[in-house]
DNA sequence: CCGCTTCAGTAATCGCGATTACCGAGGCGG
DNA sequence: CCGCCTCGGTAATCGCGATTACTGAAGCGG
C-alpha cells in the first residue's frame, strides 16, 4: 500500500546477523547526527558510500535549473540510501537532505561491495529495496505522464494517509513532491475539498471519502 | 551515455559461467521464439517468471485509460525483463510488448532465487541493472516534470543516436516514449530542423549539431 | 501500376497548470 | 503584546501541449 512507511519497505538491512557480525559492522561504519535542514550530500559529491538512516526523516530531491524541488523519495528509519554511487557507476543528480533531525550510520562501499557478495541476505534485500523503487518511480512517471494534478494530489494524500488523516504536511510539501507549484497543489486541495473529500487543517489533512478520492485519484 | 544501448548495459548475466553450469542453466529454462507484435505478458498476468531477451527487441510500456502509451524501456539483447515478480512482491501494471522478432529465454522464479544466494555474481549483474533503472527512471521523470517538450525530444535524440544518426524511429515511436501526441512530437522535431540541429527523413533522423542539440535538452 | 496502409505535415481550438502578484491568518520568539 | 515568519487563499494572465481534423507523401502487396 504505502511505499515509504517501513523505510525501503523491508526488515533492517542487517536484521538475522549474528552480534558478532553486528560488532563487525559496528567497527567499519561511522555513525553520525544530524540536524533538520542539513544536506548529506548533493550533485557531484560522490560520497562514494551507502547511507542508513537509523532515526529520523530524510528526503532524496532533484532540482529544476530555475529552482523548482521534485522529492523523489520520502525516507523512514531503516531506509538507505546513496548506495547508486556503489554500485553502478551512475553518478546521481540528487540531493539528500535530512528532513527531521537524524541519525545515520555510513559504510564505505568497498566494506558494502564486500557485504554484498559474502551474504547473500544483504545483496538480496537491497534488491527488494531497490525493486521497489523502480516501481515506484515508473508509478510517480505515469502519473505525472497521464493525470492532471488533482488526481495526483488525490494518490498522494491515499499513499501518505495514516488512518485516514495526512499530518504535517504543507502545501509547499505535497507541491514539491508533485514537481508542481504551491498554488497548483492548494487549488487541487481545495477542489477536493468542495467536493466533499477531504477536510484542510493547517498541516493536517482528513479523508472524508475514501472511495471517491480513489476514483478520482485514478483507480 | 546511452541507457539501453547495450541491454541492461552489462554483460550477459550468465557470462562467466563454467559450460557446465550453462547446460544446468539450460535444463531449467525453456526457449521461445516471438514475432513482431506478439504480447508476453500484460498487467495483471503475474507471468512469474524471468525473462532474456537472447535476440530481438523488446518494449516495457504502460498505457493510460484513454489508450496513450508510455513506454518505460526499450530492451535490446542480453536485457532481462519481468523479474519485478520474482523480487519485489509488487506486480506491475506494465505490458511487454516484442517490436522484433525475437528469441527469449523464460526462468522460473524459484529458481532464479536460487541462483541468487548461490551465486553472488548473477546477483550483483540484476543489481547493477537495477541501479541503472532506477537512475534511468528517475531521470526520465526529472525530464518529464522539468523540461518542455522539445527539450526531451532533443534528449532522446542524444541519448538513441548512434554515430550521429536515430534509425527506425518514427514519430509515432518518439511521441511514445515521451508519453506525448504524435503531432506534438513532430512539431519538436520540425522545431529543431528549423534550427538546423538535425535534418529529417522518414525513419531516420540525423543530428547536425549536438552541441547545441546538448544545449537545449538541458545541458 | 493500383490501392491501401503507414508516416509525416499543418492548423485551429481549448484547458490546464505555470507564473506573477498579492493578502490574510496563525504561531512563535522575544 | 509585537513583529516576523511560515502557511495558506485568491486571482489574473499566459503559453504549452492535448485534442480534433484533415491533407498529402512514401512504401508495399498484389
Amino acid at each position: 500500500m504505502s511505499t515509504r512507511a517501513d523505510g525501503n519497505g523491508g526488515p533492517d538491512l542487517f536484521q538475522g546477523m549474528t552480534a558478532e557480525e553486528l560488532r563487525e559492522v559496528e567497527r567499519v561504519t561511522s555513525t553520525r547526527n544530524f540536524r533538520r535542514g542539513a544536506v548529506i550530500y548533493t550533485p557531484g559529491e560522490t560520497g562514494e558510500a551507502l547511507f542508513l538512516l537509523r532515526e529520523g526523516a530524510v528526503q532524496i530531491y532533484r532540482m529544476s535549473p530555475e529552482g523548482r524541488k521534485l522529492v523523489i523519495a520520502h525516507l523512514l528509519p531503516h531506509s538507505f540510501f546513496g548506495e547508486m554511487t556503489c554500485i553502478g557507476q551512475g553518478m546521481y543528480d540528487t540531493f539528500a537532505e535530512v528532513t527531521e533531525d537524524s541519525t545515520i550510520v555510513t559504510m564505505n562501499c568497498e566494506v558494502l561491495n564486500r557485504l554484498l557478495v559474502g551474504k547473500p541476505e544483504i545483496a538480496r534485500r537491497i534488491l527488494e529495496a531497490f525493486g521497489r523503487r523502480v516501481l515506484e518511480a515508473e508509478r510517480q512517471l505515469e502519473d505525472t505522464v497521464f493525470k492532471g494534478i488533482p488526481a495526483r494530489v488525490a494518490a498522494l494524500l491515499l499513499r501518505e494517509a495514516r488512518n485516514d488523516s495526512v499530518d504535517g504536511l504543507t502545501h509547499q510539501d505535497i507541491a514539491e513532491r508533485l514537481g508542481v507549484y504551491r498554488e497548483t497543489a492548494t487549488n487541487a486541495l481545495n477542489e477536493l475539498k468542495s467536493a466533499n473529500l477531504i477536510s484542510i487543517g493547517r498541516k493536517h489533512i482528513a479523508i472524508l471519502d475514501r472511495a471517491r478520492l480513489s476514483q478520482i485519484a485514478g483507480e
